[in-house]
DNA sequence: GCCG
DNA sequence: CAGTACG
DNA sequence: CGGCCGTTACTG
């Protein structure tokens, strides 16, 4: 499996590379293609850095520690970040981290403004749609040669036009590496043009001739009949996918590449006596018979669980429900599966959200079996009986399930959904609004119901993967993820613009005030409804008249300022002050500072610091030195506070965590950063030997989407993934008797785990879901 | 909340 | 043990 | 109807 994944992905770039080459002579474009590769190249650099921050904080000189040998503390990962400095100010920041809370000590109102925003903000992660360079193809700046773009289009406007076109992100690039010839190809309809353009940004060439087309659009409405004659005219017809408009317009709001050898895209356009010839098969090489809408119909009857077992390359690559597999369709693979991603794209689809389209759309007819599924779903329209909605979805699911206990094979190379998440692009999203209510919803279910809230985000993700404003319910239930109830209310957004479920929450003084407790470090959902049922409304309440845990007399007590996002530069400065102060006491230590830092954000809800050190087996050997630091650090008055240390730790050796507050020294703050103002801000310490840095990086990289969905992952492998590495699943009996913990597998090598997992390599970046 |  | 927090 | 990450780790 590794090798021919490996294969097909040096067989799709060489492909791939070719096809640029012949394309984009176009200067803009090439040029924002630099600029682009340049911005992403700067931000990654950025963002891998981790620990060495010689940060930009002018040598944080403050805490004693005159001459001390600066650690260089070098990165694990390969990436030799360069300048912080340099980076940062590269790094484009789309929102400044929001004020402090407002006086929580008064009344109501400032309650209220208190909790919207705060739901409203939950991800300042930034857009940085500019990332994720990874996988683009080094476009070789070929000059001159063809300077056709990847349009025919004559007139120069037109061709100006083009220049412009924008690709969409990486991961909605469904189409890269195909070439379009459409019939008629040109862009004199507005609708096709359209369509065109469409194609166009996700990843599609246009091309003027049949003959460098992988695939032929035929316009609706055309016959076969009608393309004969231009079929004729290339002999390389069969080897092409020939197929009506439809089939890239589905495949645009799937927003995977689908199994084109379906009747619905293939209609009108056989010859019906004879399968084998002009026929829409895949690409080249297979192509031949078997695709004809017999065969598919056949194996649509029979799919089952059957086909799904076939060996990969009998694998559909496409995005879809087997019943439309068929078996010519190996050479798209090629293309295809480069395009998609790993299995864990999936798993975070299905943790959290987005994923895939293994269902058709229930368009119009189809034939055969499936189009009753599909009739239920549109007989259904409002009203449907619950049963023929509890049917259709098993159907539906059947699938699913078929589809993901494929694994090992080709189930999680058939998508080419989205992958590792980058942020942004919400802004241009049609469905931002509605993405925007029910974001307020997941703020409403916070912390009460993390199942609920699990799913508002999963559909959330899904909505922002659509190209389309998603305005039904019936089509909302398309989506993965979005069933009944999530699509009505997707469709009341998209009617009216409002959620009135929400609206009727946020009004509840209730919610504001549990949203407002919830927000108090070491306040969960249990404490916070007894303190709201025993009548308390404000944080002075409790302060005052409530049974506070020390961690949560902390908690109220630097509210404000523990509720503040720390901007990037005063990670780095926190930790360099961190640094400065363990040089002294071992300067092999090193630091890498993890969480959304290391995803590049520009502002954190925390500081997390992974500490290491060379030829350590056991987070027990950094625990001397961990206590020394703390001490010293406490009496520098950095640290101000614990919140949960290891201090009794009676388990087996699993001391390693240290949760406390810090504030940056005066001496530490940049100058240019205006008045200097000390700020209590949350750390976390994460004590990490060396043999266990890989999976501790993964842990403390997060996001935490991301680590639930490599951890399902893991265990569906019938692997296990935690904080301190890769197990293979020893029989774990009743009561943990078994001592083993399983065998390790790896730990110490990120990059390992990936690859032991079989998901594709992302950078800390890309870890945004 | 969704999913199997 | 439940509750909370971490990514 | 039960699962939804971690035999996570720390507090009380």
């Amino acid at each position: 499996m590794e090798e021919r994944k490996l294969a097909e992905k040096i067989a799709y770039f060489k492909r791939l590379s070719a096809i640029q080459a012949e394309e984009n002579g176009d200067d803009a474009y090439d040029a924002e293609e630099q600029a682009h590769r340049e911005r992403c190249k700067t931000f990654h650099n950025a963002t891998s850095t981790s620990s060495r921050a010689k940060s930009p904080a002018p040598s944080v000189t403050g805490l004693r520690k005159p001459g001390t040998v600066s650690q260089p503390l070098p990165c694990p990962d390969s990436s030799q970040g360069s300048d912080d400095l340099e980076i940062i100010k590269v790094t484009p920041r789309n929102r400044s981290s929001r004020p402090g809370a407002a006086g929580i000590a008064d009344k109501t109102p400032n309650v209220e403004e208190e909790i919207i925003p705060e739901s409203a903000h939950p991800d300042p992660k930034p857009a940085h749609s500019f990332l994720h360079p990874l996988l683009r193809p080094r476009m070789t700046r070929q000059t001159s040669g063809l300077t056709s773009d990847n349009s025919p289009s004559t007139s120069t406007a037109k061709r100006k036009k083009q220049a412009r076109l924008k690709l969409l992100p990486e991961n909605q690039q469904i189409f890269r590496g195909l070439r379009f010839y459409y019939i008629p190809n040109d862009d004199a309809n507005r609708v096709r043009a359209a369509q065109i353009t469409k194609a166009r940004e996700r990843g599609a060439s246009w091309v003027r001739t049949l003959k460098e087309a992988t695939h032929v659009i035929v316009d609706e409405g055309l016959t076969y009949q009608d393309i004969k004659s231009d079929l004729m005219s290339d002999s390389s017809s069969p080897g092409k996918v020939i197929v009506n408009a439809n089939y890239p317009i589905d495949c645009v709001i799937h927003r995977i590449l689908l199994n084109p050898n379906q009747e619905k895209y293939v209609r009108n356009l056989r010859v019906a006596e004879t399968p084998p010839s002009p026929n829409p098969s895949s690409l080249p090489a297979s192509a031949q018979a078997s695709s004809n809408s017999l065969e598919i119909k056949r194996k649509q009857r029979k799919r089952s669980r059957k086909d799904q077992e076939l060996p990969p390359e009998t694998q559909s690559d496409y995005g879809e429900p087997l019943q439309n597999n068929t078996p010519s369709i190996a050479p798209v693979t090629t293309i295809a599966a480069a395009l998609v991603e790993d299995e864990l794209s999936q798993y975070i689809g299905l943790v959290q959200g987005n994923s895939l389209y293994l269902e058709m759309p229930l368009e119009e007819e189809e034939d055969s079996a499936q189009s009753e599924a599909t009739k239920d779903d549109e007989a259904e329209s409002g009203s449907e009986s619950s049963k023929d909605e509890s049917s259709r979805k098993k159907k539906r699911r059947t699938r699913e399930k078929i589809q993901l206990s494929q694994e090992d094979t080709t189930w999680q190379d058939s998508f080419a959904c989205m992958k590792g998440g980058t942020r942004g692009a919400a802004v241009d999203n049609p469905n931002a609004a509605t993405i925007e209510l029910l974001q307020l919803m997941v703020g409403m279910y916070e912390h009460r119901d993390d199942w609920r809230c699990k799913s508002y985000r999963r559909a959330i993700t899904a909505l922002r993967q659509q190209t389309r404003k998603i305005t039904t319910a019936k089509e909302a239930m398309k989506l993965p993820g979005i069933g009944k109830s999530l699509a009505a209310k997707i469709e009341e957004i998209a009617a009216d613009g409002r959620l009135r479920k929400l609206e009727h929450a946020q009004q509840r003084p209730e919610n504001k005030i549990l949203n407002l407790f919830l927000k108090v470090y070491g306040v969960g959902i249990g404490q916070a409804n007894k303190w709201v049922s025993q009548g308390y409304r404000t944080l002075e309440d409790l302060r005052e008249k409530a049974k506070l845990s020390t961690n949560q007399r902390i908690g109220i007590e630097h509210f404000d300022d523990l509720n503040e996002r720390i901007p990037r530069w005063e990670v780095e400065a926190l930790a360099a002050v961190v640094r400065e102060a363990a040089g002294d006491i071992d300067a092999s230590v090193e630091f890498i500072i993890g969480g959304s830092y290391r995803r590049g954000s520009d502002s954190s809800g925390d500081i997390d610091l992974i500490i290491t050190k060379k030829r350590t087996r056991s987070s027990q050997n950094l625990l001397p030195f961990l206590e020394k630091l703390i001490k010293r650090l406490t009496d520098d008055g950095f640290l101000t506070a614990a919140l949960a240390s290891f201090s009794g730790n009676t388990k087996k050796g699993h001391g390693s965590k240290w949760h406390g507050c810090c504030v940056l020294p005066e001496t530490a703050f940049p100058k240019d950063k205006g008045k200097y103002r000390p700020i209590w801000r949350r750390i976390d310490l994460l004590l990490v030997p060396e043999t266990e840095l890989g999976a501790a990086l993964i842990y403390f990289t997060g996001n935490d989407i991301f680590n639930r969905s490599i951890r399902l992952l893991a265990s569906k492998k019938g692997l296990r993934l935690n904080q301190r590495g890769l197990f293979k699943d020893v029989l774990r009996g009743k009561r943990g008797v078994t001592y083993t913990e399983g065998d390790p597998l790896e730990g110490r090598d990120e990059k390992r785990i990936f690859e032991l997992l079989g998901v594709k390599w992302r950078e800390p970046h890309e870890r945004w879901c």
